[in-house]
DNA sequence: CTGAAAGCGCTTACAG
DNA sequence: CTGAAAGCGCTTACAG
């Protein structure tokens, strides 16, 4: 038989009301009931039934972070669940609860939204940009629910969201190498058509740019994502009668290759080539030689969206808004 | 002012416990008055407040991952994340929730488990072994509280846990040296204090003895878990006068740098050395050339989890119970 | 400063 | 097969 708030009632000698005031820290109680009933709750360890409190209140002081959570996500996605432990370590300081859900093989995801939405079963969502489409987008807005997004939804312009940028990243690199007057420089990147490589590429050059640095086309080649293509990528620029005194990686998986091909040809970093790529992991820990990493603190992202729906809720008429993690230079 | 329960029996001109009674699909209610109730609800697009549920019924449908969850811990203990995909995974299908809980910083972690339970605010409890101790355990054990342990404890027997077996995992990788003969054999481990290193050596080390194959201690290096260490090793075994037939890697990090080594001598795999290593992640699907892998599936141990606990609430006098998942090889 | 009472929205014996 | 009513354990106007 637990202990319920009418018991400390009866053990103090004061009304249930009075008990649920001392819970809950109002100014009206004198110090010396307040003591009679703490020593109460003391006395016959008596904690407060959380159902009982979240349905009384109305609110449940609980945060859905709706994502994908397939096999093998941790492995190939790590980013994902680093944003995650972001969000989560602020939400608890925040006094929030943080349930996971998945919407990877959901056929009516937007049943899934709407339902949480109806039941009541969280005070806001965090949604992972990969899995919001422009049907849950409007439903959350109309419904005005507290919300994030993970990443700049294309949609829907009243979204609350936050991201990294990745041109900023690709600017950060071609500054990087501007500053120490490296020329030629070259580039490794993913296929055209994802987006982060296209975003880093493009900032990349527009810096380069800015400092009337050509880049022939030669030296940049766009390939797919795996450490082999890299490697022959590095190799061929590398052979070239004027070989490039940078590469830049795109993205890690190539910088391993890319390192193998400056390795093999017995090139010493920076001395005789630079070489740049972006994230800190899965891979640059065991890259040799160590590139110079272009890293963004998505942990840090995940704080600040935490915060923002926090601020949401406690504050629902606050006004859109967005925040974007920047980049940050390692040198390992 | 969101429909209840209440507009829902009103609209169907029933009583309130009939339609309670047809959300809940009990068998003694009519066909007619289920269709008529059935109409009710979605006509006024009625969804049944969670937090009232949950109240009322007296249990939350939800599961706490107690584990730890810190900056980059999703890029050093990804396992950790795949098993807890498997495990929302599966309590998900079953119906139930599932609420992260960080106990990392947590001074006084006996408590907050405490509360858990004194505060009902789940059904049950899935613990990381990582961040489980003696006093934890026996509060769980002392409440009956539905848990399951993520790795086999050495403390109270009466714990609920799956875990892994690396001491197979390590006879595996020695009954598949053995098959094909071949021999010397060389093993290359983390420092003997870390458990797993050590269970995988065992696990080896039981299997060649039983095929009567000695491992010359000058063919097992222990080391710390960088890939330098792991490529001076695999150095200096592969410069020995009878170089070894085949290298085996306790860990991922040890065979990037062992990796690095057979490429650097020129040697073939399997041609010239057999080459083995534990875990598909992070590393290996990188790795050149590619390694023979004993892996476990920790997104399947994940699920089995999340069955046993299931099981536990629905039938609390259910066995102590715990589960092994198996070691697969995979050739890549 | 304190308490009696209504209410949050369901579920579930129990009676019919 | 259906319904009236009690109850789950809190919170919160409201009255005093």
């Amino acid at each position: 038989m637990p202990i319920t708030i009418k018991d400390v009632a009866e053990h103090a000698g004061v009304s249930v009301s009075t008990v649920s005031k001392v819970l809950n820290d109002w100014k009206t109680i004198s110090q010396s009931t307040k003591d009679k009933v703490n020593n109460s709750i003391k006395e016959l360890n008596y904690t407060p039934n959380s159902r009982a409190v979240s349905f009384a209140r109305g609110n449940t002081r609980n945060i859905i972070y709706l994502t994908s959570l397939s096999k093998d996500e941790a492995y190939t996605n790590p980013h994902m669940f680093d944003i995650m432990c972001g969000v989560f370590t602020r939400l608890a300081s925040g006094g929030y609860t943080m349930t996971l859900m998945d919407i990877s093989d959901d056929i009516h995801p937007k049943e899934t939204v709407a339902g949480i939405i109806a039941r009541k079963s969280a005070d806001g969502i965090v949604i992972h940009g990969s899995v919001i489409n422009e049907d849950i987008a409007n439903l959350i807005i109309s419904n005005s629910f507290p919300h994030i997004v993970i990443g700049h939804p294309d949609f829907n312009e009243r979204l609350c969201w936050v991201d990294t940028n990745h041109l900023l990243a690709g600017q950060y690199a071609a500054e990087y190498l501007s500053q120490r007057d490296v020329s030629p420089v070259s580039f490794i990147g993913g296929k055209r058509t994802e987006f982060i490589s296209h975003e880093r590429e493009r900032g990349f050059r527009t810096i380069m740019l800015k400092y009337h640095k050509k880049i022939p086309p030669e030296y940049v080649i766009h390939t797919s994502s795996t450490w082999e293509e890299g490697y022959a990528a590095a190799k061929k620029l590398l052979s070239m009668k004027e070989a490039p005194k940078a590469i830049v990686c795109e993205n890690n998986t190539l910088a391993v290759g890319a390192a193998k091909a400056i390795s093999e040809m017995g090139l010493k970093v920076p001395d005789d080539i630079f070489f740049l790529t972006f994230d800190i992991y899965p891979y640059t820990t065991i890259i040799d030689p160590k590139p110079t990493i272009i890293n963004i603190n998505v942990y840090d992202m995940g704080l600040q969206a935490a915060d923002m729906i926090i601020r949401k809720i406690d504050n629902p008429s606050l006004m859109i808004q967005s925040y974007t993690t920047l980049p940050e230079i390692v040198e390992s």
